[in-house]
DNA sequence: ATGTAC
């Protein structure tokens, strides 16, 4: 059986590209690492496995915690990892969830072939630019009452609906139909909420973006007919979050827990894990005010997309539905989830692995940089995407492609339906500032690949570069061989605009 | 990721 030696920890085999940790006495779960040994050479490099390792020390934790394919390190909590607790004797973590909550990506297609906007990236870009509102800071698409933000905190999509932002099918072409409907938003401190409310309808800073590409590689047929993808054709790409408010919300909760379960914080290996017990207060305001940042992330990207569809409509001269500018889906990277999985009872406490009965258990999943899988079949893939699965949208860099997979048959057994969210950070924005200017990244995207970039910051572009992320083709095959999210097609960037 | 710190 294969070893792979890291920085103070050997991960061994256990079956094809699944390494598990050496277990010691304080973990209380196996941890498990889905890479292959070129991925894993990379998510050594920082704290990524020790961050694991505390993840299945935490109480509460359901077998196995689990590090993706595009796993880096992150605030105690890997990006790229997914730990499942029991809903009723078990914890949920802001900082296993992430700052920005319900950051996630949403595509868009269009009936355009490469040929209809070649040569005019410029323009569209240009008009693109103006309309969508990036980088740091307020200034969003809408400007909204206190009314309006209470209502897109409760309803999410549906209040898009309501105000004409979003036609049915978009709801019904989102994770969740759009809408937590445990959001409570009276558990969103006033400032988040003041943070957010000049910021609805705006792209932020950081690896968010918004990219039009085209399909290039077909895969798999059947699939993408089944999605709508065809090779040549001209999609959107539209990747943010929940903006100051979820930060907020993040930030709030992890002080309150420190000072409501100081002992508790304490026992951990890591308190940046700091956790609120499942059916405490504290857990349920902060599951509440959560499921509302989610709320608030997707009636973000929907505003997007609609000042997306009208700038289309604008530089075409023509309609969005003219364009069949239908939104794919959306899909939560960073997310905490009431779900209901099948799990065995071990001596461990409930583990995915074991033999004998299954019993179903809700569990919190929490996704940190983790996309849900979820496989055909399943009750909460959309009707339309029921007999394939769920689609997964997996963005490489800007000068790299991005993916459309399915929920695989083994998302369920092996990750809590889950696959990787991207191509996953190499090194820290401050290493990749002293590595590459944002000026020569651009002018190489331009001259090299005909990829034209437009940033409100040349600094966000240098930490962005192509070169600070793994390979996403790798990524990618160690999900689709593991069965947990297969490749349907791959795209190719056109023209990229970052905050 | 983020009005890049309490």
């Amino acid at each position: 059986m294969n070893t792979f030696d890291a920085d103070g920890v050997t991960l061994r085999e256990v079956e094809d590209d699944v390494w598990e940790l050496e277990r010691d006495d304080e973990m209380r779960v196996p941890a498990r690492v889905f890479a292959n040994e070129t991925l894993l050479e990379d998510i050594q490099n920082d704290k990524t496995l020790e961050q694991l390792r505390n993840v299945a020390c935490m109480p509460g934790v359901v077998a196995p915690a689990l590090c993706m394919p595009d796993g880096h390190q992150g605030y105690g909590f890997p990006v790229g990892g997914v730990a499942a607790f029991d809903a009723e004797d078990g914890y949920i973590s802001p900082g296993a969830v992430g700052f920005d909550i319900n950051c996630g990506v949403r595509m868009v297609k269009t009936n355009l072939t490469y040929e209809d906007v070649r040569g005019r990236e410029e323009e569209l870009v240009d008009a693109l630019f103006d309309a969508v509102p990036c980088g740091l800071g307020g200034g969003g698409v809408h400007d909204v009452s206190h009314t309006d933000l209470e209502a897109a905190l409760e309803r999410g999509v549906d209040w898009c609906v309501e105000e004409g932002y979003a036609v049915r099918e978009d709801r019904l072409h989102c994770e969740d139909e759009g809408r937590r409907p445990d959001a409570d938003p009276s558990a969103v401190s006033k400032k988040a909420k003041d943070r957010g409310a000049n910021q609805m309808g705006s792209l932020g800073s950081g690896n968010h973006f918004l990219e039009i590409q085209r399909v290039t590689d077909v895969y798999d047929d059947e699939t993408a007919d089944a999605f709508g993808l065809d090779e040549d054709q001209v999609v959107v790409l539209i990747h943010c979050g929940s903006r100051g408010l979820g930060h907020q919300v993040c930030s709030d909760y992890l002080r309150r827990i420190e000072q409501e379960y100081p002992d508790l914080t304490e026992d951990l290996p890591d308190k940046d894990l700091a956790a609120a017990p499942a059916g405490s207060e504290l857990a349920d305001d902060y599951y509440g005010a959560m499921c509302a940042a989610i709320n608030f992330a997707w009636v973000n990207r929907q505003l997007i997309t609609h000042a997306v569809r009208e700038t289309f409509a604008d530089v075409f001269d023509t309609s969005w539905q003219a364009l069949e500018m239908d939104l794919l889906y959306d899909v939560a990277h960073n997310i905490a989830k009431k779900e209901a999985h099948d799990v065995y009872v071990t001596d461990d406490g409930y583990s995915l692995d074991g033999d004998g009965g299954r019993v179903q258990r809700d569990l919190y999943v929490h996704r940190k940089g983790a996309t849900r899988a979820f496989p055909a079949g399943h009750p909460d893939v959309p009707t339309a995407y029921r007999e394939v699965g769920q689609p997964i949208i997996i963005p490489g860099s800007m000068g790299a492609g991005s993916y459309i997979l399915k929920g695989g048959s083994q998302s369920l057994a092996r990750s809590f339906g889950s696959t990787a969210h991207g191509a996953g950070r190499l090194m820290s924005r401050t290493q990749a500032k002293r590595e590459y200017g944002g000026g020569e990244v651009q002018t190489d995207l331009r001259e090299q690949n005909e990829i034209y970039v437009k940033a409100a910051s040349g600094e966000t572009i240098a930490e962005e570069a192509p070169g600070v992320y793994k390979d996403v083709d790798e990524v990618v095959g160690v999900s689709d061989a593991l069965d947990i999210g297969d490749l349907v097609v791959r795209t190719f960037p056109i023209a990229n605009i970052k905050g």
